[in-house]
DNA sequence: CAAATTACGTACCCTTAGTTACGAAATTAG
DNA sequence: CTAATTTCGTAACTAAGGGTACGTAATTTG
């Protein structure tokens, strides 16, 4: 999978750490129908043969970005739901997580996971399957989290947990678009909370 | 406004009427940004330059077919709420109109104005200033709802009307965006349920 | 150095989709 | 009937953007 470089053969140039973090970064903020491939050349200083040779196509970026994504944001995301602390603690943090102080930190607001969703018939196929992957993920994530709630005792059993998953799977996008759409997150978290203690 | 026909020239034959709920149902059912004018000129049998004489470009006709959802849609949604009645009852109500078997009365999943808020920024100016002047319009009727509630005594009063505002707003988003990802209604009238039985 | 190999990037191509120029058609006023 | 008026719709134009053909450059192997 490395792919390493072939012993002969003119050097290879081009960044392709740079022009994916920037790509990611481009679809982050502006969303990932608003960012023309030429304009990630621009930026990087890329060709556009070069990224096409990279990355094979839109859909082949978009997908990269993607990943890149669930790595970075997604994937720690979960993992604050699998540190071994109590329901209401990870709620919490669940919440402080989503309303940090994005600026402060350098990413853009909202989520491009999120975004994806709701542009989902404007993405290739290859997108459009990891982000139904992920959302798929994204709901057992939550399922396994409330089931072990559930068995400590700490959260009710009488609603299915399915439901619960999509539960916080709507919250957590509500909240994503909100952020979208300039609410402040001192506001955003005030929402979460009330969304949260209503499940208590 | 009614823009009445003139004593002589030649007689309008576009009926400006199907073009425009063609137009609105292509878009809602669609996405505003997966049909083309074109699209719709085919489906009307109308000519392209007859639909930019009536509405003036493609942002005139989002324009006029988000105005066109609005009185048919978001305004009886929000009538639902003006009913003299409890505010559960009323709860119970805007579940029943968001998870109604939409197929059998033969309009779209999802909501039109939800789909536009995620799209905001491929809109033209006229659309996204009218996207943004319907959000801020329901938030206040939220909240007008909400005060109501609590000076009947029916709801809490620890926690501010606009945050209580943004979070039914958020719900709706949710179930909306559930919907239009293929969630049976059943399962999205569940997970409202949920969403309001913790506000109480 | 010549051949083989690999990557580079300019300058295109092609499709989609918003938009319009313009001549023809239909109708009424005089 | 002629002029004025209004609308019609074909056949473009144009810009954006995804994608690539192809000649060139940079390396290693022998």
């Amino acid at each position: 999978m490395p792919e390493r470089s072939p012993s002969r053969g003119r050097p290879k140039t081009l960044d392709r750490d740079q022009v994916l973090q920037t790509a990611l970064m481009q679809y982050w903020s502006k969303g990932p129908n608003e960012v023309a491939i030429g304009e990630i050349c621009t930026l990087t200083g890329a060709s556009k043969p070069g990224v096409y040779r990279e990355f094979g196509s839109d859909d082949g970026l978009k997908l990269a970005a993607l990943d890149a994504y669930s790595h970075l944001v997604i994937r720690p995301f979960f993992e604050v739901l699998e540190h071994d602390r109590s329901f209401g603690d990870a709620q919490t943090a669940l919440i402080d997580f989503t309303t940090q102080d994005r600026a402060a930190i350098g990413i853009p607001n909202g989520c491009l996971h999120v975004a994806m969703r709701a542009q989902r018939d404007k993405l290739g196929v290859m997108t459009r399957e990891k982000v139904d992957l992920l959302r798929q993920e994204g709901l057992d994530n939550y399922a396994v989290w409330i089931e072990q709630a559930k068995s400590r005792g700490e959260f009710r059993m009488d609603i299915p947990t399915d439901i619960v998953a999509l539960y916080f799977d709507a919250q957590n996008g509500g909240a994503m678009r909100m952020q979208t759409e300039g609410v402040p997150n001192d506001v955003i978290a005030k929402v979460m909370r009330l969304a949260l203690m209503a499940i208590q």
